[in-house]
DNA sequence: TTGAAAGCGTTACCAT
DNA sequence: ATGGTAACGCTTTCAA
């Protein structure tokens, strides 16, 4: 049944032409006339012609690809990016290949490997929860492929990265629950070694002392932000008789809140909420859950732009650009008094 | 800077030895002596050798690639279906390209374009909620490259797949509200091109019959499903006087139930809820939400496990298999009388 | 245990 | 406007 695929020389010999004529033909070169033109596509379609991907990139040595690896694939946000990216990627004709590390930094040493065996022309990162070294994008710049991290950026490198300013959100937040008449606030975060948690913690830190209120390292909670961790977390914050937490997710922030009133306090009565991203969650829990809203399809969008850019016009990436998007708080009623 | 890439004939200069033996000895082939074999390793290795798929692939005329299209990435059980997908691959050492149709047609159509020139060696398909006729997968039994569906999977054609129960499903959702004394039932569904919602409601209907309710075509709402058709839906469930509201996916059916309660009635108390998927939010919103459990990650492991034995043993995917997984009525707050 | 050489399907240059 | 042909980097017989 089988039957061997079919290849331009079959083409060629079917009408008479030369492979490199129907090789053009295909791609609707200038030099070959209308009439043929449309002869070679309508064999090609008759003889179940497909094009082979491979033959052109081992020829052309570029394959019109991007990768992209992101930690997992199932928020909002990534699929926000994601959609922003493809927009982007489609409209250059470009394919995307995209894998997940699930935050491991093995997972992640291994869709590099991929990526780069797939000779993608250039590459899109953001990076999983516990990458603790960076040596695995070392290539990139040895052969100068184009790789650019969003969101989940690394610290003291200077690749070319797209990320808002996660410092600055988190002290909005903290501030934002201050005023509201909160006192002892609570931060949940994820681990340091990742700028969006570690800054928007940092940007936490600064508002507290800013509004010179007290800070002890029992006020962080390093977790895994998740759905479970949130419901975990209840004990401790109700322990610390909390009346602020600020959590660095919505999906975990939800739970959370979620759990502290099944236990019976009051929000935002007792305690004030406030989490991050904007997933649709945080519009449909209850109380309705203060957040920070993030814009994933412009920052998949400009991270893709970015890319195609140094793809076209061969300049460096590596003369490096760092993209600052905005953010903002949304306010609602979780952490509002009177 | 950007110097060529090594070859397998580089390599084999550097050592004096042959392309053919780099070849083999990089891919552990017992015929190639273990010193011979290590010394190989390294020089790659220093060299900064990249494997080229390209060049393999088109020798061998295989990819190891399996093609996964979904609908959309950004549900939690499409990213449960990757998960498993991906354990079944990555174990058999396959890759994994994935792409999503945002539900329209027009895009699957490319995406199985792409696919087929990246040659994939066989393609799992979620199908998009308006596809309509399905030529574009008829080059797959042509050519005899393995095609499986997978929870929303064709009607009336012979193609393998694994999926749910969705008939049965939506009679237990329908018979569930019914016991707990609905008598004005209404279902919110999708497209009813596509198995999963078309059966449900079929469910649905079956146990309306079977107790001896009254109905009439009003009771069935065809919507998107979204966040905003759920809002967009409460007043005419206001309208209809209902006292049951079967949604099919969580999503729309959080956002509905919240909205009915903004404008004042009472869950369960005035009327009763379910949804479907279990997703996070089922369980996040209040009160929470009666839903259906569905297996994601099973089925994609299943799926591509199927896929993987069809590509093993040559054995012709197309004497259909049809798999059925159980789904699991999940029973909560927002549907239960007294 | 290793090597020689053909071939996978395309492209791009140069020639006609 | 069309054709000839080498080259891309790897795998795989078959031979040594």
């Amino acid at each position: 049944m089988d039957k061997k695929e079919v290849t331009i020389y079959d083409i060629a010999r079917q009408l008479g032409l030369s492979p490199s004529t129907i090789s053009k033909g295909l791609k609707g070169h200038p030099t070959i006339s209308q009439k043929t033109q449309r002869k070679i596509a309508a064999t090609a379609e008759s003889m179940g012609y497909r094009f082979n991907t491979f033959a052109a990139n081992l020829r052309k040595n570029r394959t019109n690809t991007i990768g992209l690896i992101v930690p997992r694939l199932n928020s909002l946000f990534v699929s926000q990016v994601i959609a922003g990216i493809e927009k982007a990627t489609n409209d250059a004709g470009y394919n995307l290949i995209i894998s997940q590390s699930l935050e491991h930094m093995e997972k992640e040493v291994r869709n590099v490997k991929t990526m780069l065996s797939n000779r993608v022309d250039g590459l899109l990162v953001s990076l999983a929860e516990d990458t603790a070294n960076f040596d695995h994008f070392n290539i990139f710049k040895e052969k100068s492929i184009p790789l650019l991290f969003f969101d989940r950026v690394p610290f003291g490198h200077d690749f070319p990265s797209v990320s808002i300013n996660n410092e600055v959100a988190g002290y909005q937040v903290a501030r934002h629950l201050i005023e509201q008449g909160a006192k002892k606030l609570v931060h949940i975060t994820g681990n340091q070694l990742r700028n969006v948690y570690a800054d928007r913690c940092a940007g936490f830190q600064r508002a507290i002392e800013e509004a010179g209120l007290p800070f002890t390292e029992e006020q962080l909670i390093i977790s895994e932000l998740s759905e479970a961790a949130g419901i975990a977390a209840a004990s401790t914050i109700i322990d610390l008789k909390a009346d602020g937490v600020f959590v660095s997710n919505d999906v975990c922030a939800a739970s959370l809140m979620n759990e502290v009133q099944r236990r019976g306090f009051k929000v935002p009565g007792d305690i004030l909420f406030a989490g991050f991203n904007n997933d649709m969650i945080s519009r449909n829990v209850f109380p309705p859950l203060t957040t920070v809203d993030y814009p994933g399809f412009e920052m998949g969008e400009l991270a893709a732009k970015s890319m195609l850019s140094h793809l076209n016009n061969q300049s460096d990436i590596n003369l490096t650009e760092n993209i600052i998007i905005k953010s903002s708080l949304v306010v609602r009623q979780s952490s509002m008094r009177g």
